[in-house]
RNA sequence: GGAGGUGUGGCCGAGUGGACAAUGGCAGCAGACUGUAAAUCUGCCGGGCUUCGCCCUACGGUGGUUCGAAUCCACCCGCCUCCA
Protein backbone atom coordinates (compact mmCIF):
# COMPACT_ATOMS: atom_id res chain seq x y z
CA UNK A 1 0.00 0.00 0.00
CA UNK A 2 0.99 3.19 -1.06
CA UNK A 3 0.92 5.70 1.89
CA UNK A 4 -1.62 8.96 1.28
CA UNK A 5 -1.64 9.95 4.73
CA UNK A 6 -3.59 13.00 3.29
CA UNK A 7 -5.70 11.64 1.11
CA UNK A 8 -2.72 11.72 -1.39
CA UNK A 9 0.34 9.85 -1.92
CA UNK A 10 2.86 12.85 -1.52
CA UNK A 11 4.06 14.19 -5.05
CA UNK A 12 1.16 11.96 -7.20
CA UNK A 13 -1.91 12.30 -9.21
CA UNK A 14 -4.40 9.46 -8.84
CA UNK A 15 -3.93 8.86 -12.21
CA UNK A 16 -0.20 8.58 -11.75
CA UNK A 17 -0.50 6.11 -8.71
CA UNK A 18 -3.10 3.83 -10.34
CA UNK A 19 -0.60 3.91 -13.87
CA UNK A 20 2.00 2.24 -11.61
CA UNK A 21 -0.45 -0.66 -10.47
CA UNK A 22 -1.01 0.27 -7.06
CA UNK A 23 -3.87 -1.61 -5.96
CA UNK A 24 -4.60 -0.22 -2.65
CA UNK A 25 -4.05 3.20 -0.76
CA UNK A 26 -3.65 3.90 2.83
CA UNK A 27 -4.73 7.14 4.45
CA UNK A 28 -4.85 8.34 7.89
CA UNK A 29 -7.82 8.92 10.28
CA UNK A 30 -5.76 11.37 13.06
CA UNK A 31 -4.53 13.82 10.04
CA UNK A 32 -7.78 13.27 7.93
CA UNK A 33 -9.41 14.83 10.80
CA UNK A 34 -8.08 17.66 11.39
CA UNK A 35 -7.76 18.60 7.86
CA UNK A 36 -10.15 18.79 6.23
CA UNK A 37 -12.60 16.98 8.77
CA UNK A 38 -14.44 13.87 8.42
CA UNK A 39 -17.60 15.99 7.79
CA UNK A 40 -16.25 17.49 5.16
CA UNK A 41 -15.48 14.32 3.43
CA UNK A 42 -18.77 12.81 4.87
CA UNK A 43 -20.54 16.13 3.28
CA UNK A 44 -18.27 15.41 -0.47
CA UNK A 45 -19.83 11.91 -0.83
CA UNK A 46 -16.80 9.99 1.01
CA UNK A 47 -13.12 9.57 0.77
CA UNK A 48 -13.19 7.78 -3.27
CA UNK A 49 -15.14 11.00 -4.21
CA UNK A 50 -13.54 13.60 -2.37
CA UNK A 51 -9.84 12.13 -3.49
CA UNK A 52 -10.89 10.73 -6.45
CA UNK A 53 -8.83 7.81 -6.12
CA UNK A 54 -11.47 4.93 -6.83
CA UNK A 55 -9.40 2.00 -5.40
CA UNK A 56 -9.37 0.60 -2.31
CA UNK A 57 -8.45 2.70 0.60
CA UNK A 58 -7.26 1.61 3.94
CA UNK A 59 -6.95 4.21 6.66
CA UNK A 60 -5.27 3.91 9.94
CA UNK A 61 -6.78 4.50 12.88
CA UNK A 62 -4.59 7.47 14.95
CA UNK A 63 -2.90 4.06 16.79
CA UNK A 64 0.65 5.33 15.24
CA UNK A 65 -0.17 8.76 16.14
CA UNK A 66 -0.23 7.94 19.79
CA UNK A 67 3.49 6.97 19.22
CA UNK A 68 4.46 9.14 17.08
CA UNK A 69 2.87 12.27 18.20
CA UNK A 70 3.36 11.00 22.15
CA UNK A 71 4.04 14.56 23.64
CA UNK A 72 0.89 15.82 22.20
CA UNK A 73 -1.70 13.14 23.31
CA UNK A 74 -3.16 11.89 26.90
CA UNK A 75 -4.17 7.78 26.47
CA UNK A 76 -7.13 6.76 29.24
CA UNK A 77 -9.08 3.29 29.33
CA UNK A 78 -11.65 4.74 26.87
CA UNK A 79 -9.52 6.28 24.46
CA UNK A 80 -7.16 8.81 23.47
CA UNK A 81 -6.90 12.63 23.60
CA UNK A 82 -4.70 14.48 21.45
CA UNK A 83 -3.79 18.13 21.32
CA UNK A 84 -4.15 18.94 17.22
CA UNK A 85 -0.07 19.41 16.10
CA UNK A 86 -1.29 22.20 13.77
CA UNK A 87 -3.54 24.47 15.98
CA UNK A 88 -3.78 22.71 20.08
CA UNK A 89 -7.13 21.93 19.01
CA UNK A 90 -8.39 19.19 21.56
CA UNK A 91 -8.98 15.97 19.46
CA UNK A 92 -10.85 12.87 21.34
CA UNK A 93 -10.63 9.22 19.73
CA UNK A 94 -12.68 6.38 21.45
CA UNK A 95 -13.06 2.79 19.36
CA UNK A 96 -16.59 3.84 18.57
CA UNK A 97 -15.56 6.91 17.28
CA UNK A 98 -12.75 5.61 14.88
CA UNK A 99 -14.97 3.33 13.92
CA UNK A 100 -17.55 5.41 12.76
CA UNK A 101 -15.43 8.19 11.40
CA UNK A 102 -14.24 5.27 9.18
CA UNK A 103 -17.51 4.14 8.18
CA UNK A 104 -18.66 7.96 7.10
CA UNK A 105 -15.56 7.70 5.01
CA UNK A 106 -16.83 4.91 3.60
CA UNK A 107 -13.11 3.59 3.28
CA UNK A 108 -12.45 -0.22 2.16
CA UNK A 109 -10.65 -1.29 5.00
CA UNK A 110 -10.98 0.52 8.49
CA UNK A 111 -8.71 -0.09 11.72
CA UNK A 112 -9.16 -0.44 14.81
CA UNK A 113 -8.08 2.32 17.63
CA UNK A 114 -4.48 0.55 18.93
CA UNK A 115 -2.02 2.07 21.62
CA UNK A 116 1.10 1.98 19.48
CA UNK A 117 3.69 1.01 22.57
CA UNK A 118 6.70 2.38 22.49
CA UNK A 119 10.34 1.04 22.12
CA UNK A 120 11.87 -0.42 24.58
CA UNK A 121 9.27 -1.28 26.60
CA UNK A 122 8.96 -3.91 29.75
CA UNK A 123 7.01 -6.97 29.75
CA UNK A 124 4.76 -5.66 32.71
CA UNK A 125 4.09 -2.20 31.01
CA UNK A 126 3.40 -3.94 27.34
CA UNK A 127 0.57 -6.09 29.04
CA UNK A 128 -0.70 -2.70 30.77
CA UNK A 129 -0.81 -1.06 27.18
CA UNK A 130 -1.55 -4.88 25.60
CA UNK A 131 -4.76 -4.69 27.92
CA UNK A 132 -5.76 -1.77 26.92
CA UNK A 133 -5.45 -2.04 23.61
CA UNK A 134 -7.40 -5.60 23.82
CA UNK A 135 -10.77 -3.84 25.29
CA UNK A 136 -10.40 -1.47 22.18
CA UNK A 137 -10.40 -4.19 20.30
CA UNK A 138 -13.36 -5.50 21.87
CA UNK A 139 -15.28 -2.25 22.12
CA UNK A 140 -14.62 -1.28 18.46
CA UNK A 141 -15.65 -4.49 17.24
CA UNK A 142 -18.80 -4.39 18.67
CA UNK A 143 -19.29 -0.85 17.36
CA UNK A 144 -18.74 -1.71 13.86
CA UNK A 145 -22.37 -3.36 13.40
CA UNK A 146 -23.91 -0.20 14.44
CA UNK A 147 -24.81 2.05 11.45
CA UNK A 148 -23.15 5.26 11.63
CA UNK A 149 -26.06 8.15 10.63
CA UNK A 150 -24.12 10.05 8.12
CA UNK A 151 -24.65 12.46 4.78
CA UNK A 152 -23.19 9.72 2.49
CA UNK A 153 -24.63 6.64 4.41
CA UNK A 154 -21.26 4.84 3.31
CA UNK A 155 -19.90 2.39 5.20
CA UNK A 156 -16.36 0.85 5.69
CA UNK A 157 -15.74 -2.80 3.99
CA UNK A 158 -14.08 -4.30 6.74
CA UNK A 159 -12.22 -4.28 10.28
CA UNK A 160 -9.53 -5.41 11.07
CA UNK A 161 -7.95 -6.02 14.31
CA UNK A 162 -4.57 -4.90 15.33
CA UNK A 163 -2.08 -7.57 17.71
CA UNK A 164 0.22 -5.57 20.20
CA UNK A 165 1.91 -7.29 22.74
CA UNK A 166 5.60 -5.70 21.67
CA UNK A 167 8.75 -8.02 21.51
CA UNK A 168 7.01 -10.61 24.43
CA UNK A 169 6.20 -13.95 22.54
CA UNK A 170 3.30 -14.68 25.39
CA UNK A 171 1.92 -10.85 24.66
CA UNK A 172 1.55 -11.76 21.03
CA UNK A 173 0.19 -14.97 21.55
CA UNK A 174 -2.53 -13.72 23.76
CA UNK A 175 -3.26 -10.72 21.78
CA UNK A 176 -4.04 -13.08 19.15
CA UNK A 177 -6.22 -14.82 20.66
CA UNK A 178 -8.29 -12.02 21.64
CA UNK A 179 -8.72 -11.28 18.28
CA UNK A 180 -9.35 -14.15 16.66
CA UNK A 181 -11.76 -14.42 19.23
CA UNK A 182 -13.46 -11.57 17.70
CA UNK A 183 -13.26 -12.33 14.17
CA UNK A 184 -12.02 -9.58 12.16
CA UNK A 185 -12.03 -9.42 8.68
CA UNK A 186 -8.01 -9.56 8.57
CA UNK A 187 -5.21 -9.24 10.96
CA UNK A 188 -2.90 -6.65 11.75
CA UNK A 189 0.95 -6.53 13.21
CA UNK A 190 1.41 -3.49 15.07
CA UNK A 191 3.97 -2.30 17.47
CA UNK A 192 6.95 -2.73 15.11
CA UNK A 193 8.36 0.24 13.00
CA UNK A 194 8.98 2.64 16.09
CA UNK A 195 12.73 2.74 16.47
CA UNK A 196 13.50 -1.09 17.51
CA UNK A 197 16.65 -3.29 15.95
CA UNK A 198 16.14 -6.04 13.21
CA UNK A 199 16.25 -8.40 14.93
CA UNK A 200 13.27 -7.90 17.43
CA UNK A 201 11.18 -6.50 14.18
CA UNK A 202 11.72 -9.87 12.76
CA UNK A 203 11.43 -11.85 15.77
CA UNK A 204 7.73 -10.06 16.35
CA UNK A 205 7.16 -11.58 12.82
CA UNK A 206 8.36 -14.90 13.26
CA UNK A 207 6.22 -15.07 16.63
CA UNK A 208 3.16 -13.88 15.29
CA UNK A 209 2.65 -14.45 11.72
CA UNK A 210 2.32 -18.29 12.11
CA UNK A 211 -0.77 -17.38 14.82
CA UNK A 212 -2.68 -15.60 12.38
CA UNK A 213 -5.42 -17.30 10.65
CA UNK A 214 -4.54 -18.45 7.35
CA UNK A 215 -7.68 -17.24 5.86
CA UNK A 216 -7.77 -13.72 6.46
CA UNK A 217 -5.38 -10.98 5.09
CA UNK A 218 -2.16 -10.45 7.42
CA UNK A 219 -1.53 -7.21 7.21
CA UNK A 220 2.06 -6.06 9.04
CA UNK A 221 2.20 -2.40 9.77
CA UNK A 222 4.50 0.34 8.99
CA UNK A 223 6.97 -1.99 7.02
CA UNK A 224 9.21 -1.67 5.45
CA UNK A 225 12.57 -2.05 3.53
CA UNK A 226 12.94 -4.58 1.06
CA UNK A 227 14.70 -6.44 3.32
CA UNK A 228 12.00 -6.70 5.85
CA UNK A 229 9.23 -6.95 3.29
CA UNK A 230 11.11 -9.70 2.10
CA UNK A 231 11.32 -11.81 5.51
CA UNK A 232 8.02 -10.84 5.94
CA UNK A 233 6.11 -11.77 2.98
CA UNK A 234 8.25 -15.49 3.81
CA UNK A 235 6.35 -15.64 7.05
CA UNK A 236 3.25 -15.17 5.96
CA UNK A 237 2.40 -11.53 6.06
CA UNK A 238 0.17 -10.42 2.99
CA UNK A 239 0.23 -6.65 2.92
CA UNK A 240 2.55 -3.44 3.85
CA UNK A 241 2.28 0.25 4.10
CA UNK A 242 5.07 1.65 4.44
CA UNK A 243 6.62 6.01 3.97
CA UNK A 244 9.97 5.25 2.82
CA UNK A 245 9.71 4.46 -0.76
CA UNK A 246 7.58 7.87 -0.85
CA UNK A 247 9.68 9.80 1.87
CA UNK A 248 13.03 8.93 1.01
CA UNK A 249 12.09 9.29 -2.51
CA UNK A 250 11.37 13.16 -1.81
CA UNK A 251 14.90 13.00 0.19
CA UNK A 252 16.46 11.55 -2.76
CA UNK A 253 17.09 8.68 -1.90
CA UNK A 254 16.14 5.75 -4.95
CA UNK A 255 15.77 1.75 -4.05
CA UNK A 256 16.81 -0.17 -7.05
CA UNK A 257 17.79 -3.85 -7.24
CA UNK A 258 21.33 -3.28 -6.90
CA UNK A 259 20.81 -1.79 -3.69
CA UNK A 260 20.42 2.28 -2.71
CA UNK A 261 20.95 5.55 -5.04
CA UNK A 262 21.53 8.51 -3.26
CA UNK A 263 21.09 10.62 -6.33
CA UNK A 264 22.08 14.16 -5.02
CA UNK A 265 25.74 12.68 -4.27
CA UNK A 266 28.39 14.45 -6.36
CA UNK A 267 28.93 11.63 -8.14
CA UNK A 268 25.95 11.55 -10.25
CA UNK A 269 26.66 14.64 -11.48
CA UNK A 270 27.48 13.56 -15.40
CA UNK A 271 26.32 9.90 -14.59
CA UNK A 272 24.52 9.02 -17.85
CA UNK A 273 22.91 5.69 -17.20
CA UNK A 274 19.56 5.63 -16.72
CA UNK A 275 17.74 5.47 -13.32
CA UNK A 276 15.11 3.14 -13.83
CA UNK A 277 15.32 -0.40 -15.47
CA UNK A 278 13.55 -0.97 -19.16
CA UNK A 279 9.89 -0.52 -19.02
CA UNK A 280 10.49 1.10 -15.19
CA UNK A 281 8.70 5.02 -15.74
CA UNK A 282 12.19 6.06 -15.44
CA UNK A 283 13.72 4.60 -17.86
CA UNK A 284 14.89 7.12 -20.04
CA UNK A 285 15.49 9.66 -17.28
CA UNK A 286 19.51 9.88 -16.69
CA UNK A 287 20.87 9.99 -13.02
CA UNK A 288 22.70 13.14 -14.76
CA UNK A 289 19.47 14.87 -14.82
CA UNK A 290 17.72 13.29 -11.80
CA UNK A 291 20.83 14.44 -9.66
CA UNK A 292 20.48 17.81 -11.84
CA UNK A 293 16.40 18.46 -10.95
CA UNK A 294 17.56 17.67 -6.74
CA UNK A 295 20.56 20.07 -7.10
CA UNK A 296 17.75 22.94 -8.32
CA UNK A 297 15.26 21.59 -6.26
CA UNK A 298 13.00 21.65 -9.24
CA UNK A 299 9.56 20.17 -8.00
CA UNK A 300 9.97 17.31 -10.64
CA UNK A 301 12.80 16.35 -8.83
CA UNK A 302 10.99 14.55 -5.81
CA UNK A 303 8.10 13.81 -8.13
CA UNK A 304 10.01 11.45 -10.55
CA UNK A 305 12.00 9.69 -7.63
CA UNK A 306 8.92 9.03 -6.12
CA UNK A 307 7.48 7.42 -9.10
CA UNK A 308 10.52 5.33 -9.14
CA UNK A 309 10.61 4.13 -6.10
CA UNK A 310 6.77 3.07 -5.89
CA UNK A 311 7.29 1.27 -9.01
CA UNK A 312 10.23 -0.32 -7.60
CA UNK A 313 8.53 -1.12 -4.71
CA UNK A 314 5.35 -2.53 -6.39
CA UNK A 315 7.38 -4.23 -9.38
CA UNK A 316 9.01 -5.89 -5.90
CA UNK A 317 5.51 -6.74 -4.61
CA UNK A 318 4.47 -8.11 -8.10
CA UNK A 319 7.51 -10.21 -8.46
CA UNK A 320 7.47 -12.06 -4.63
CA UNK A 321 3.68 -12.75 -5.76
CA UNK A 322 4.65 -14.43 -8.93
CA UNK A 323 7.26 -16.31 -7.28
CA UNK A 324 4.34 -17.52 -4.62
CA UNK A 325 2.26 -18.44 -7.40
CA UNK A 326 4.86 -20.64 -9.02
CA UNK A 327 6.19 -21.96 -5.52
CA UNK A 328 9.46 -20.39 -5.69
CA UNK A 329 8.87 -17.93 -3.22
CA UNK A 330 12.63 -19.32 -1.20
CA UNK A 331 14.72 -19.28 -4.32
CA UNK A 332 13.34 -15.96 -5.29
CA UNK A 333 13.51 -14.69 -1.79
CA UNK A 334 17.06 -15.97 -1.63
CA UNK A 335 18.48 -14.22 -4.82
CA UNK A 336 16.87 -11.34 -3.83
CA UNK A 337 18.51 -11.05 -0.51
CA UNK A 338 22.34 -11.51 -1.27
CA UNK A 339 21.34 -8.89 -4.20
CA UNK A 340 20.50 -6.19 -1.86
CA UNK A 341 23.72 -7.68 0.60
CA UNK A 342 26.08 -6.91 -1.98
CA UNK A 343 24.25 -3.98 -3.75
CA UNK A 344 26.83 -0.97 -4.97
CA UNK A 345 26.15 1.03 -2.05
CA UNK A 346 24.57 -1.19 0.33
CA UNK A 347 21.44 -1.77 1.67
CA UNK A 348 18.90 0.25 2.51
CA UNK A 349 19.49 0.38 6.14
CA UNK A 350 22.31 -1.13 8.04
C1' G B 1 35.15 69.21 -7.86
C1' G B 2 32.36 68.82 -2.81
C1' A B 3 30.06 65.72 1.07
C1' G B 4 29.05 61.14 3.19
C1' G B 5 29.41 55.89 3.37
C1' U B 6 31.74 51.23 2.71
C1' G B 7 35.52 47.09 1.96
C1' U B 8 34.91 40.34 6.71
C1' G B 9 35.97 33.20 4.96
C1' G B 10 33.07 30.59 -2.53
C1' C B 11 28.58 34.34 -2.06
C1' C B 12 25.42 37.41 1.16
C1' G B 13 26.06 39.33 5.89
C1' A B 14 26.95 39.92 11.78
C1' G B 15 30.91 41.45 14.67
C1' U B 16 33.68 47.91 16.40
C1' G B 17 40.18 46.43 21.73
C1' G B 18 40.95 40.46 24.60
C1' A B 19 35.78 35.15 25.44
C1' C B 20 37.39 35.35 17.15
C1' A B 21 39.44 30.80 12.63
C1' A B 22 35.29 34.95 13.43
C1' U B 23 27.06 34.66 14.70
C1' G B 24 23.51 33.75 10.75
C1' G B 25 21.91 32.45 5.88
C1' C B 26 23.13 30.53 0.98
C1' A B 27 26.16 27.43 -1.90
C1' G B 28 29.16 22.90 -1.30
C1' C B 29 30.23 17.67 0.90
C1' A B 30 28.16 13.64 3.41
C1' G B 31 24.59 11.05 6.61
C1' A B 32 19.66 9.78 8.50
C1' C B 33 14.65 8.54 7.29
C1' U B 34 10.09 1.99 8.34
C1' G B 35 1.19 2.26 10.41
C1' U B 36 4.33 10.66 7.46
C1' A B 37 4.05 17.09 12.77
C1' A B 38 9.31 15.19 7.25
C1' A B 39 9.87 18.73 -0.46
C1' U B 40 12.45 17.19 6.55
C1' C B 41 16.37 16.67 9.97
C1' U B 42 21.70 16.02 11.40
C1' G B 43 27.01 16.53 10.81
C1' C B 44 31.18 18.81 8.21
C1' C B 45 32.35 23.25 5.79
C1' G B 46 40.42 28.46 5.63
C1' G B 47 44.91 24.95 5.45
C1' G B 48 47.80 21.13 7.94
C1' C B 49 48.50 17.56 11.77
C1' U B 50 49.48 12.69 16.30
C1' U B 51 41.80 16.32 15.27
C1' C B 52 37.65 16.36 22.82
C1' G B 53 44.10 19.26 21.15
C1' C B 54 48.07 21.78 18.48
C1' C B 55 50.39 24.65 14.49
C1' C B 56 50.06 27.96 10.22
C1' U B 57 47.54 31.64 7.28
C1' A B 58 43.44 35.07 7.53
C1' C B 59 38.60 40.35 8.15
C1' G B 60 41.23 45.61 0.97
C1' G B 61 46.97 47.22 1.34
C1' U B 62 51.09 49.25 4.10
C1' G B 63 52.75 51.23 8.47
C1' G B 64 51.61 52.50 13.54
C1' U B 65 49.29 52.60 18.82
C1' U B 66 48.72 48.49 22.44
C1' C B 67 50.70 43.22 26.76
C1' G B 68 46.82 42.22 22.88
C1' A B 69 43.73 44.77 16.66
C1' A B 70 38.67 42.35 12.07
C1' U B 71 37.79 46.17 15.81
C1' C B 72 41.80 52.38 17.35
C1' C B 73 45.25 55.94 14.25
C1' A B 74 47.80 57.50 9.49
C1' C B 75 48.43 57.06 4.48
C1' C B 76 47.17 54.37 0.07
C1' C B 77 43.77 51.43 -3.13
C1' G B 78 38.74 49.86 -4.59
C1' C B 79 33.46 50.36 -4.55
C1' C B 80 28.67 52.99 -3.44
C1' U B 81 25.33 57.30 -2.62
C1' C B 82 24.07 62.44 -2.76
C1' C B 83 25.30 67.50 -4.42
C1' A B 84 27.69 70.26 -8.46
Amino acid sequence: MPVGTLGAVKGLSVDALSGLGAQLMLANLYHLSLRPGIDVIDRLGGIHAFTGWSGPILTDSGGFQIWSLASLRKVDDGGVTFRSHLDGDELRFTPESVVAAQHRMGVDIAMVLDECPPWPISEADAEISLARTSRWAETARRAWEETPESVSGLRAGGLFGIVQGSVYPRLRARAVEVLTGLDFAGYAVGGVSVGEEMVHRHAVVEMTAPLLPAERPRYLMGLGTPQDILHAVTWGIDLFDCVLPARNARHGTLFTDQGVIKIKNARYLDDPRPVGPPGSPLAGTSRAFLHHLFRTKEITGPVLATLHNLHHYLDFMRRLREGIKLGKLSELAGAMASRYADGETGGASA
